[in-house]
DNA sequence: CGCGGAGTTGAACGCATTCAAGTCTTGTGG
DNA sequence: CCACAAGACTTGAATGCGTTCAACTCCGCG
């Protein structure tokens, strides 16, 4: 795995002079640290994020306190469009890692979206893929035992991220604990724990520190019983994975689709 | 109990006459039979579906043919605006009692968007509030046990039904199985019939014959550990939930807030 | 040096699943 | 009219997956 850089976060959504006209809007880059709020639950937003690097994570606690992890975001996402457009969040957004964000003030969205309609069904767009993503984790958490669960997890992020150019199809960043981990697949961190330990032994793939690094991808996705129609990736992205897990990939392919 | 009749189903979003807007798009009301199939996972979306009466679920089978329930839409929803922007779903749509659609063609909406930008960024928000919705069904399955599971699920379902109109506070039409019910929670239908058996025998709810009836709300709302901020109701409504809950609700409330 | 967070492992418990049998209702055909 | 099949709901008993409690290691840091 290497560090690598995001280019076009949405190539099969917004067309670069869209994702240029958007940039060109965002204010200045601010950072937060790992475990800092970004935005609070039930505070007024008035600035639609932009997530440029790091990852981060929505919560909710039940009464006790304990979390659930409702969403992983990752490089290149729209953080707080829900924000944005219902004015606040009904659960809080805080850094995993290191984070950079970008906002973008309001009154510019409002401007953009009277001179540029089509950008705005861009960004509709984009929130209803992040809602096909909370569907697919309701599925995730409701009908997979635990292994499965994991696994099924990893194979989402590893996509995810593939598909923005920021890994390889072999290992990615994932700057959660185990205890995170166990928030977002509805489990307690203990199971968590067994389960990675399992699938360590069976020679499947590692979680170390804030890394997945996967030996057998094809295993994982069985094990997951992963399918990832839900992500919308287009169709290029789409026989370029079929492709890899068949085994018949190479890191040429990549280049050959992107060119 | 009473049949009622959906006035508004977007108080809080939709002007009066932005409905009108949109209602006068729409084309003939389709009816589809209990169980029937509304829209197919993968298949081409053409038009924006509108459920006028009764309920639709969404499903995600697992390998083993066993599903999980997504999202269950009730009357007054946009059922496939996911569909309508992505050109197709990720999951299969389908009548749980028996159901009413209307729907708008592609091009309708699409010409609505150049002359009324205004109209779709409320389909926007209306489609946020749907996420928000799919958040909170993953914390209810990944952070709450069975029974809560199962009467928080209850109080979702009265409170979106009593924002539009549809019921009283004390009971409601919800035309699920237990089986359907099961899946919606992400349980067996077993261990779900059997958390209702314990619910009924605290004498806090019953839900037989597609109905529920709940005699203590309160109760309810406390095993489930609900809350509603997700729903973004609006501050009226909101307030007048409060007080229902409190004992201090009445029927004239409803009426006197509505005016 | 001691503290705290993260990860690991063992053992006991219990919630939920699984398997199974039974009732009740509904609809269908003899 | 009754026999029968099918589906929805109910209940009992055994199993097991996941939780809970607990102890311990490892490591970074003050």
């Amino acid at each position: 795995m290497s560090e690598m850089t995001l280019q076009q976060a949405w190539p099969d959504v917004l067309t670069p002079a869209e994702a240029q006209l958007l940039s060109d809007l965002q204010g200045p880059p601010e950072t937060f640290r790992p475990r800092q709020q970004i935005v609070r639950c039930a505070q007024p937003v008035e600035s639609a994020l932009y997530l440029s690097s790091g990852f981060a994570g929505r919560y909710r606690p039940d009464r006790l306190g304990r979390r659930q992890l409702l969403a992983v975001q990752v490089p290149g996402d729209y953080v707080d469009l829900p924000g944005f457009v219902l004015g606040h969040l009904d659960h809080d957004l805080d850094a995993l890692g290191q984070v950079v964000v970008r906002g973008t003030p309001y009154e510019r969205l409002q401007a953009l979206e009277r001179q540029a309609p089509g950008v705005v069904h861009k960004l509709w767009r984009i929130s209803l893929i992040d809602a096909a993503v909370h569907r697919y984790w309701i599925f995730r958490i409701g009908r997979l035992p635990g292994r499965a669960r994991i696994a099924n997890f990893f194979c989402e992020m590893l996509l995810r991220l593939y598909a923005r150019g920021l890994c390889g199809f072999d290992a990615f960043q994932l700057p959660l604990s185990q205890v995170d981990l166990a928030e977002a697949c509805g489990m307690t961190p203990v199971h968590a724990n067994r389960m990675l330990a399992e699938l360590r032994d069976e020679g499947v793939c590692t979680f170390a520190e804030g890394a997945v690094h996967i030996a057998k991808v094809p295993a994982l996705f069985q094990i997951g019983q992963y399918t990832w129609d839900y992500l919308y990736l287009g169709a290029d992205l789409d026989r370029e994975i079929r492709q890899r897990l068949a085994g018949r990939g190479d890191s040429a392919t990549r280049v050959a689709a992107a060119g």
